[in-house]
DNA sequence: TTTTTATGTAAGATTTCTTAACATCCCTTG
DNA sequence: CAAGGGATGTTAAGAAATCTTACATAAAAA
């Protein structure tokens, strides 16, 4: 319920972002200008994103590894937005099989990399990250 | 596990700061200068604050808004840090109850501002607080 | 009263970010 | 093969944010 108002508060400027995601400044500008990402702004028209858009940030960048194109892309984030329409054919479902497992992926990261709570203590280095994605 | 990770790591500009914790940046600045936060920094030599930190500053407001100045906070504070020392009087008990309720309300804030995780919620340690209680 | 504490404000230097433009490389497709 | 488009890199110029330092000040402490 207020998980959508913490996840959507614009908290992060891009150079976090480009650390978070590995993802270089002109890619997410690219992303922005063709409609997947939609960072909010500053007054002084800095970039601020939310953990939702690290999120979809980290989703793109794992369907672009995959190979698939902008457009691509475009289509399954907006799938994912408007899930319940109409019955799916085969390959949908499969697809959504697959960006499920993606999800998973991304939300595992999610919680090692930004989650709160408190103790313990292993080390996790930016690097590593990309192993949850290939 | 890696939560202390997740939490230290540096990913507020003070700007950002700022905004959730309702202090001035000169204000923020005293404090670290006195030594009562440590916020990373850039390459750039620019402030990066993680969510310690902002759990940290929006502690001292709490204690600052009691009318407890800085030394004051500072032995708060570091008394936190290493709890598991000699014994303690009544007077200092009394403070760690009390610092501990501010703790746990504060937690709650945090929960409700910047935990991210979309199922469940965690609450109360008692890990933390069997330390003073057994 | 004098000093100290905590904060505000201003100046000037430095860093980070913005947009825009042009370059490059790799796919497609005719 | 050549031409075109997609995705990204690089660079430039300017705007915004942040940094440190210094001075100002109200309130609290001594």
């Amino acid at each position: 319920m207020s998980d959508e108002i913490r996840r959507s508060m614009p908290l992060f400027p891009i150079s976090i972002v480009k650390s978070l995601t590995d993802l270089s400044a002109r890619q997410i500008r690219y992303y922005e200008e063709h409609d997947l990402v939609h960072p909010a702004r500053s007054e002084g028209n800095r970039r601020l994103f939310s953990f939702n858009d690290v999120d979809r940030l980290l989703e793109i960048k794992a369907l672009i590894e995959k190979g698939i194109n902008l457009a691509g892309i475009k289509q399954v984030l907006s799938m994912q937005e408007a899930p319940e329409n109409e019955p799916m054919n085969q390959e949908q479902v499969e697809e959504i099989h697959n960006d499920l497992s993606e999800k998973e992926l991304r939300r595992m990261l999610q919680q090692e990399l930004l989650t709160a709570g408190r103790h313990g203590k292993s080390s996790l280095r930016q690097g590593e990250l990309s192993r949850f994605f290939h």
